[in-house]
DNA sequence: AAACGCAACGAAAACCTTTTCGTAAAAGCA
DNA sequence: TGCTTTTACGAAAAGGTTTTCGTTGCGTTT
């Protein structure tokens, strides 16, 4: 591997031209640029990353804190889909991406470590004192989903997705309207409950906590298991939303185990849009959330933040209601 | 932050023996060790990770290699279970995980740039020259579905899930069997179908053409085509086998829109074993893949590579059947 | 008492860039 | 022509570790 003093020695200039020619400034002129950068490119000279970062104190890295909690991790669609354009987006900044790894030393010293130039907290518990130590730090961070004080937020409009889930079921005539909740620890879940709640009072409705239940997490088991607490009632409600898509697979399971037809007996709505929604059967109604979108600005704000510049602190994306085969007009038994 | 030298001051010795301490060396005495790890442990030092790595030449990273093609990214359920594995396991010795873009200037140089250690490549092009130039350099690889010369290659044993699918779908009756084929260009897919031709002529069956379509790509929209084209042929097959989990699920959207119930009308048999496969509708048959324990052979064949062991070039994992609804009794109609 | 071995530690080079500041030559101006 | 400004470049320090090899002092052996 050649280094930048054989450039040097090779074109007869010094280290530090070379540097300047390599980081683009301005005080070297054209004729020895042009031949430094043919040299470069015959010998196919890299530069050291971690000279680089040494001596500058950027790293050109950004870091993703993922904790796998609550079945929400890698594996969880709308994450990976996050995280897939997250990505995309950093790189053609000029970033890369590295997860911060949980285990030892904790989050914080671990990206003092790697010497990241900000960090995407993209699925953690908010009450973890280790993610917490990392946002007081003065680290650059963005999240989603996971508000703490001024870190700026970047996520879907929960409330608003909520009320167009209760909307949408209350034009089709369902009165009786459950809700399969997240887990109370996490704040979408929580703020898609808040939403469940206005769309119920706007249309005139009681809210009757006995028609919440929730979640243990958000994977398809958790859905058949609430779903089946549901059935429980004395009096069956006759659609239910829930929290999201995985969620609601798991319910609809519950609800063919018991001899009854989704989006006929039982409307359900779900939340995300992952791809399979339009495949299961039947499709699944659901409320959609931007992915591509969120990750983008999420990209952004973070770059904007390590150079320096000032960022909305919440940025809210409005979310969709896609309707397919999974709701349908209330019917009398 | 402190550094080095600044502990050293501190603890009146030279940098040297900070660094042998914090290295585990033996040549230092209990006490002068005793006191550094104290003063280490007051200030919340913590070593410059690009001074060492430009010292040691190690960085204690490792590359992902992750191109979005034919729709296997982070958003495909199996690969994102088995990154979760193995990073899981490589974080536990120690390492953390960096995706490698594709951007600009390739995927070696890019891995050269950032010194990593070792280099995964999870799901790409095998004919990309990029990743060619990758696997033909001195950087120690790994890689899974993606078989390159003597490139250790740790995957599921396609061909022997192929036969247990079908040797399934026989028992039940079933003598017209159907294949939905991975596109060409994939490695899996190409082995998949020569496992379903291995398990026809086990059983006696004819290899037809006809009964193999190809899917575009690993979505749940290309099962829902094809399908479609199978649905086309002048004698629908009784069984289809399809090359994984999420086309099985637009398969069975297809089928369902032709007014047909699967596991009676149409068999189905899908590959992968995601959670969603036992809360679709009807619970789907499958051919497992451990995840788990491929992510885990993954790691640790990639750090023995670093630390020139010798590794197995070829391992297979097998696959397990696991039956649920979707499949049944070959019915005469 | 001499010779030796060993334990504990330090000086300094090496790893590769970037960046400041200084210098020399060329260009611009009166 | 004499002066100032600009341009083009280099020397050297800085960034934080690791590692080799040399030095010192002490306890053991004969």
């Amino acid at each position: 591997m050649a280094d930048i003093r054989d450039i040097a020695k090779m074109a007869g200039v010094s280290t530090a031209t070379v540097s300047k020619v390599l980081n683009n400034y301005k005080e070297v002129s054209n004729a020895t640029k042009a031949r430094i950068l043919k040299i470069v490119e015959e010998v196919g000279y890299i530069p050291n990353s971690n000279a680089r970062a040494l001596s500058t104190k950027r790293s050109w890295l950004i870091g993703i804190v993922y904790s796998e909690c609550l079945n929400i991790g890698l594996e969880h669609h709308y994450f990976s889909g996050l995280l897939e354009a997250f990505k995309r987006e950093t790189e053609a900044l000029g970033y890369e991406v590295v997860f911060i790894s949980g285990y030892g030393i904790g989050y914080l010293k671990r990206c003092q470590v790697r010497n990241v130039d900000g960090v995407f907290v993209v699925a953690a518990d908010v009450f973890d004192p280790g993610l917490q130590a990392l946002f007081d730090s003065d680290i650059k961070c963005v999240t989603t989903d996971v508000p703490y004080k001024s870190v700026p937020l970047i996520y879907s409009d929960n409330r608003q997705g909520s009320r167009l889930a209760i909307e949408h079921l209350y034009n089709l005539g369902h009165r009786r309207i459950a809700h399969i909740a997240g887990p109370s620890t996490s704040v979408a879940g929580k703020e898609r409950l808040e939403g469940y709640r206005q769309g119920l009072i706007k249309h005139g409705l009681d809210y009757d906590p006995k028609l919440v239940v929730e979640a243990d997490d958000f994977g398809g088991n958790a859905g058949y298991v609430a779903m089946n607490k549901l059935f429980a009632l004395s009096e069956v409600p006759s659609a239910v939303y829930v929290l999201c898509d995985l969620v609601a697979v798991g319910v609809m399971h519950a609800i063919k185990e018991h001899q009854l037809e989704v989006g006929k007996d039982i409307s359900i709505v779900g939340f995300d849009d992952i791809e399979l929604a339009g495949h299961v059967h039947p499709t699944l109604t659901t409320i959609k959330q931007d992915r591509k979108l969120i990750g983008k600005i999420l990209a952004e704000t973070l770059v904007k933040r390590i150079n320096h510049q000032s960022v909305d602190e919440i940025t809210m994306i409005p979310t969709e209601l896609i309707i397919r085969a999974s709701t349908g007009k209330y019917n009398e038994k």
